[in-house]
RNA sequence: GGAGGCUUAGCUCAGCUGGGAGAGCAUCUGCCUUACAAGCAGGGGGUCACAGGUUCGAACCCUGUAGCCUCCACCA
């Protein structure tokens, strides 16, 4: 007999075992054509980052997936890795540094690059280490990181392709720049938010054909008046009858004293406002364009810190808002402000520093998207890509169909540098792998290299290949490639799924996943995101240590369906990790009876219908759980393997069982129910095993010592052998019955520990034979001192409680004990529920539509209740009609 | 402005292709029954947001309404 803790304890458990894994090589998958691949990618955590719920709900998904395969014989990948993080890490070090008292540009680029890689070193493999605590079975010994060697040979490649085709060009545009991170960020990382700010009323004065003031002025409104010193034009409708006049004409732009024409353009909306619109095409993307229609200079005001530089006259200097003020009071001492209102807007921020964006005309390096994009879109048309769950398609289609080209290169020293070289002595650049010792053109050889790098995402965007050794043609990449699953929040869908889509169907030519797998938002208890800023996060690593890596894992992927947020409970984690100690203690008690190791297969005649019902409830289970894990319905599965384990197979089976264990004389039964005590039990292990790796892996190692890991064990399949149709509709009954007696006793307050004689009555020889059958377990679980089956109701005294159920009536005699208005009352309640049921039953079986319509399965199906719901009927009226009369 | 989602027991949520409303927690009653009190047995509690429609049959499909949430776009 073997002997384990009365309480599962997950502490130090858990991490021997993963351990073990990493020891025996698990993890690791090797080609092997002789098996079918089944590959995830990691989306790879920052460096900077620290494991939170949403990792640990991601990672939790795809652990589940890449255990489930690995058991079902895949040859199971799941690539590990971690993002460079170009921004957040750089931000991360500059603050660093000026706890040091310097600043980057005292360091140098290279001096920085240093510290930057250092700082790598050291903390860029916490996040890693934080992984494992959760159970993640990774390849480690594949872990790859965006800046490695390989990813960057496979940017340079990708960025020298797409170069070289027309697809990354250089060019001046309107993008958004962070004054704060001091660089050009793309639209995906401009977040809105509303504000509340002002409408400044402005009116500027028309001049006449000879430039003299007419006398007459243009009113508009504008929520940044600063923004005025780099105008160009001023906008009205080319259908505005009220200034059509005017187009043509002059104005003169105060503060600057420069001439300005009024253009027409049909980007304005008349309704709104006055109908004129002032345009500053160097500062704002929709001016931008009117500028571009109509030739406009574009003027440029701010320096990158986002104050005025020298186009700003004498405001140069002077910040921003500085900048607003000071204008606004000098327009309103020249009479030109109009008026004040205040006015709520959505100001556009980083999403990194929440600083308010500035749009500037820069030159940037971009990536043109309208044919790249192609693939992408027909890829989840024609589903060869498939988005689970599915309406999120739509939001996908939302981005791709209104797609602009990708501004890819940042003002940052953190990420790969873009392979761009120019000539000072003839301008020429030149966009190489390599770089060139001289120029192609002139033959100068002090070639400068672009200062910028590149957007993190462009180097994510390859990690489905980049990872598995791309661009050379490893076995790797030939075998794994292309990926299967993606599990990912949908919150990055548009800064990284679609990029990897079209990434791969552009430089593979294969699409990187047939599926990707989306969840939601980890959020409090009270629904709020978890933040830093509110201080309501839950750190993963504090639940894990109190409570266990598995009882985490199940909170976090039970009662949660697929792309929405959930909210994360305490009390359900609790839940959980009291589950794990059922199923513990339902090991423990196995492992009690269970004298070897190993246990004679059991002769089928010596199989109860007990241990049948079992086994063919865990064969369905199987068929079950299975399909629901294809489907990815990860959820669903858990419950039901919960349910199945705690309900059937602990309340029911092991009751049912344990008078057979404690009987010594009967050898051949007893090792039947503890056969099948434990195969049920393995069988459960394995299906939940992705779900709570640590506990099913320390059970299934102690119930038995031929295998030596579940992790590596074949996923259990249904097989017609192990399914009893008739035992398990026998043990339903019997199990019916024992419900109608407890309830029966305890409506009348019976304790336990009053036993009594309980009497089956049943003219169907084969009801009694099963009740016979299964005495043993019927008695103990009935409080019966004794069973006794009969065809009419001769010898039963008076005094009984009587339970009727489908096909036999059980009576109780409990003498004194039986209230009789008690059970009256038990009784007129069992008659109406069965009137209930026959009404809805008749109702359909006397609907003639019903009748022809429905399917002949369904109607047999009805008609079967509804005979039995008659016979229980007559039998429940007869017992209230017989104690009426007493 | 466009799109998507949600509305089911007191709370948080499941409910797969339409065929007798479920779980966890909470609550009430009774139990230290030799695996487990982190437990066992039993109970109460729901016009499945509202209004129509399709159907023999709707929590589920369609239309509309209301409330809440999210994403995208952005009007100067």
């Amino acid at each position: 007999m073997r002997e384990l803790a009365k309480t599962y304890d997950p502490k130090g458990i858990e991490d021997r075992l993963y351990q073990k894994w990493v020891e025996k090589n698990y993890f690791h998958a090797e080609v092997d054509e002789s098996k079918k691949p089944f590959t995830i990618v990691i989306p790879p955590p920052n460096i900077t980052g620290q494991l939170h719920m949403g990792h640990a709900l991601d990672e939790t998904m795809q652990d589940i997936l890449i255990r489930f395969k690995r058991m079902q014989g895949y040859n199971a990948l799941w690539q590990p890795g971690t993002d460079h993080a170009s921004i957040a890490t750089e931000v991360r070090i500059i603050n660093k540094l000026k706890e040091e008292g310097i600043t980057k540009d005292d360091l140098g680029r290279e001096g920085f690059l240093e510290r930057a890689w250092a700082w790598k070193k050291e903390y860029g493999g916490r996040i890693v280490n934080q992984l494992k605590k959760l159970g993640s079975s990774c390849d480690w010994e594949r872990e790859r990181f965006t800046m490695d060697e390989g990813c960057n040979k496979a940017v340079n490649e990708v960025f020298v392709r797409m170069y070289e085709k027309g697809w990354i060009y250089k060019g001046s545009r309107i993008i958004n720049w962070c004054p704060v991170c001091n660089t050009s960020i793309s639209d995906a990382e401009v977040n809105y938010e509303e504000q509340a700010g002002h409408f400044w009323h402005i009116k500027y004065p028309i001049l006449n054909d000879d430039d003299t003031e007419s006398g007459e002025y243009l009113i508009f409104a504008t929520t940044r008046p600063e923004t005025m010193l780099g105008d160009t034009a001023v906008a009205v409708h080319p259908e505005d009858d009220r200034y059509k006049h005017l187009v043509g004409k002059n104005l003169m732009l105060p503060l600057m004293n420069r001439k300005i024409p009024v253009v027409a353009d049909e980007y304005v909306d008349r309704e709104f406002g006055t109908g004129v619109v002032k345009i500053t095409p160097g500062h704002d993307p929709n001016d931008f364009e009117v500028g571009k229609r109509h030739n406009l200079p574009i003027i440029n005001i701010l320096n990158d810190n986002a104050t005025i530089n020298e186009n700003g006259g004498k405001y140069a200097g002077m910040d921003r808002y500085e900048a607003r003020a000071a204008i606004v009071k000098e327009l309103d001492e020249m009479g030109l402000l109009v008026k004040i209102e205040d006015h709520v807007h959505n100001v556009g921020t980083h999403d990194r520093c929440k600083t308010t964006v500035e749009p500037m005309v820069k030159a940037q390096w971009f990536v043109k998207m309208d044919e790249l994009i192609k693939p992408a879109q027909k890829a989840v048309r024609d589903g060869e890509i498939r988005l689970v769950p599915d309406n999120l398609s739509k939001t996908y289609f939302n981005w791709t169909d209104n797609i602009k080209d990708w501004c890819i290169s940042r003002q940052l020293w953190w990420g790969h540098r873009i392979p761009a070289y120019y000539c000072p002595e003839c301008g020429e650049t030149v966009v190489a792998r390599t770089a060139p010792d001289k120029c192609p053109k002139c033959g100068c050889e002090k070639l400068n290299q672009d200062p910028d790098t590149l957007d993190t995402w462009f180097s994510s965007a390859l990690w489905p290949f980049s990872t598995l050794g791309w661009p050379e043609e490893t076995p790797e990449l030939k075998y794994f490639y292309p990926t299967d699953v993606l599990v990912t929040g949908y919150d990055i869908i548009f800064f990284w799924v679609i990029r990897m889509i079209f990434s791969g169907y552009e430089q593979m030519g294969e699409r990187p996943f047939h599926t990707v797998l989306f969840h939601g938002l980890v959020r409090d208890d009270q629904g709020r995101k978890m933040s830093k800023s509110l201080g309501n996060g839950i750190d993963p690593l504090e639940i894990i240590d109190k409570y266990g890596a598995d009882a985490l894992r199940l909170t976090l992927v039970t009662g949660n369906a697929p792309g929405n947020d959930m909210r994360f409970y305490m009390e359900r984690v609790e839940a959980n990790r009291n589950f794990a100690n059922k199923i513990w203690n339902a090991s423990r008690f196995i492992l009690m009876y269970m004298t070897e190791d190993e246990l004679k297969k059991p002769e089928n005649a010596d199989l109860k219908p007990a241990d049948k019902w079992i086994l063919s409830k865990v064969n369905s289970l199987i068929k079950d759980v299975t399909e629901n894990m294809e489907r990815y319905e990860l959820g669903v599965a858990v419950q039901k393997i919960y349910d199945f384990i705690w309900d059937e197979f602990c309340d029911w089976y092991i009751e049912m069982v344990k008078p057979r264990l404690y009987d010594n004389e009967n050898a051949a039964s007893k090792n039947a129910a503890l056969y099948t005590l434990r195969s049920v039990l393995i069988d459960a292990l394995k299906l939940l095993h992705p779900y709570m790796p640590f506990i099913t892996e320390e059970i299934f190692c102690n119930l038995q010592d031929k295998e030596e890991s579940i992790m590596v064990s074949d996923w259990p399949v249904y097989t017609e052998e192990r399914a009893f149709a008739e035992d398990e509709k026998e043990i339903e009954i019997l199990k019916e019955a024992i419900r109608g007696i407890r309830n029966a006793r305890s409506g009348m307050n019976v304790p336990p520990s009053k036993k009594a004689s309980v009497y089956v009555v049943s003219e169907s020889e084969e009801m009694r034979a099963a009740f016979e059958k299964n005495a043993d377990f019927f008695k103990t679980l009935s409080y019966a001192s004794d069973l006794k089956t009969q065809a009419d109701k001769s010898g039963i005294g008076e005094d009984s409680v009587s339970v009727v159920i489908a096909h036999a009536n059980i009576y109780i005699p409990l003498g004194e004990l039986v209230d009789i208005s008690k059970e009256l009352e038990r009784l007129k309640k069992e008659e109406d529920r069965l009137q209930g049921e026959l009404k809805r039953v008749n109702g359909m079986l006397n609907n003639e539509r019903f009748m022809s319509k429905a399917p002949e399965s369904k109607v047999a199906e009805e008609r079967a209740k509804l005979e039995k719901y008659e016979k229980m009927m007559e039998q429940v009226k007869q017992q209230i009609a017989n104690l009426e009369k007493r």
